[in-house]
DNA sequence: CAATATAGTAGCGTTTCGCTATTATAATTA
DNA sequence: TAATTATAATAGCGAAACGCTACTATATTG
C-alpha cells in the first residue's frame, strides 16, 4: 500500500538499529555492535579476508578502529592471532571455538528467525532487493562490495575443466579454490559482470 | 538464488552501514548519525510525538542520551524548543527552516534515490517485508512499534462518518484529527489488529 | 492534600571511534 | 643489490556518544 520511499528507508534502517541492541541486557558483560560485527565478518570471510584491514574495509571504518575492536575480542578469547603465511604484514584472524559458541547470543540472531520465517519466495526476492539497492548505494558512494568467487572476475577455470570445484583458481591469490572458498566473503571481490573503478583509494 | 537468512540479514546490516556513513566528508562538520535520525523523526512525527522521551523510545536508547542528542541540534539552530501546550513537563520540538533545508544533505539520502530506482511493485512488497519483518523481531525484542493513525487501535470516527477526515478522532489525544496527522508517526500508535502486551514497562 | 508517576536535564565515567604517527614487511625501481 | 615507495598493523591522543544516576518540575492518582 504505502510505498513511499522515505519511510521504506526509515523502516529499513529502524530494523537495522533493532537488530543490533538487546533490550534485555543492557549491553553489560555483553559484546559491542561492532565486535559482533567483526565476529560475523570473520565466520563468513575467507583466509585471506579475515584481516584487520579487510575488516575495516567491509565496515566501512578505519584500520585503526578496527584494529581496536579485533583487541577487545582477543582479550577475551574469541579470536585467535597469527602471521599469515603468505605475507609476512599480515595478521591471519580465526575465531575460537568459544567465539563459535556465543555466536548464538548475537542479537542480530532474532532478524535472522524473521528472515527464516518469511517464505521461500519472499525471502529471495528480499535478497534480490537488498543487493540490488547495496549496488546502487555503493556505487554513489564509492564502495567497494563483498561478494564470493562464484560471480567474481578473478575467479578462472582450469582448462578441459569438469564441473569438479577443483578445477577453479582465483588470478589474485594464484591458488587453486576449494568448495568452501566458493561461498566465503573476498576482500578482492570484482563483480564479473560490471569491473568496478576504483576511483576513490584512499 | 541465494536465500541464506543469515546473508540476507547481513546485507540488510550493510546497506544500514552504508546509508549512515558520508564516505565523502570524514563526518567533520557534520552531524553525527543519531543527530540526522533526530531530524528525520522530527520531521515524520506528529506534535504529541516530538518530545524527547518519544524520540528516544523510536531510536532505542533512553532519555539521557535522546536528551543530549538534540541538545547539539538546538545549539545549532535546527531544532526550536517550546513548552508543550497541554503538558507543562514536556518540551515541544520543532525543525527550523535551516533544517529542513540541510535535510538533503543527508547521507541517508542515496539510499532514497536507490528506493526510488525500484519499480512500484517491488519497492511495495520490500516495504511489507520490512514491516512483517519489524513486527517480528519488535515482539521478539519487546519494543512498540511505530505507526500512523490510519490503521491506529486509538482512531475513531464520529458518529455518522462521512469520508471526510474531519471526522476521525484520537483516543488518546482526545482531539479532532486533521488530514496531516493522518499519515505521521505516533509515539501512541497501537496496531488495530493486535493490540500490543506492553510486557516490558521500562 | 499527599503519594506516586512521568518529562526533562545535568553530571560523571566508560566506551567507541577517527586521526596521526610509528614500525615492520612487500613490492618496485634505479 | 640498494634505495624507494606502498601497504599492514598498532599505539596514543582527543572528541564524541552513550548509559547511568541523581535531581527538579509538572501530572496524575488515591
Amino acid at each position: 500500500m504505502q510505498s513511499n520511499p522515505e519511510i521504506l528507508v526509515e523502516l529499513l534502517l529502524h530494523l537495522g538499529r533493532l537488530a543490533q541492541t538487546n533490550m534485555a541486557e543492557g549491553r553489560s558483560g555483553e559484546l559491542s555492535s561492532a565486535q559482533w560485527t567483526a565476529l560475523r565478518y570473520l565466520d563468513m570471510a575467507n583466509a585471506a579476508s579475515r584481516t584487520p584491514s579487510a575488516f575495516a574495509k567491509f565496515h566501512g571504518t578505519t584500520r585503526g578502529t578496527a584494529s581496536q575492536t579485533i583487541r577487545g575480542l582477543i582479550k577475551r578469547g574469541y579470536i585467535s592471532q597469527s602471521r599469515a603465511a603468505d605475507d609476512g604484514r599480515s595478521m591471519q584472524l580465526d575465531l575460537t571455538e568459544t567465539a563459535r559458541a556465543i555466536r548464538l547470543g548475537d542479537p542480530f540472531e532474532a532478524m535472522v528467525r524473521a528472515a527464516n520465517n518469511l517464505p521461500d519466495a519472499m525471502r529471495c526476492q528480499f535478497a534480490d532487493i537488498l543487493r540490488d539497492m547495496l549496488r546502487q548505494v555503493g556505487r554513489e558512494k564509492n564502495v567497494r562490495p563483498f561478494g564470493n568467487c562464484t560471480n567474481c572476475y578473478h575467479m578462472e577455470c582450469a582448462e578441459g575443466a569438469t564441473d569438479e570445484p577443483d578445477n577453479y583458481a582465483c588470478r589474485i591469490s594464484k591458488s587453486p579454490l576449494c568448495e568452501a572458498d566458493l561461498t566465503l566473503l573476498c576482500v578482492n571481490f570484482q563483480p564479473s559482470s560490471a569491473p568496478f573503478t576504483t576511483s576513490a583509494t584512499t
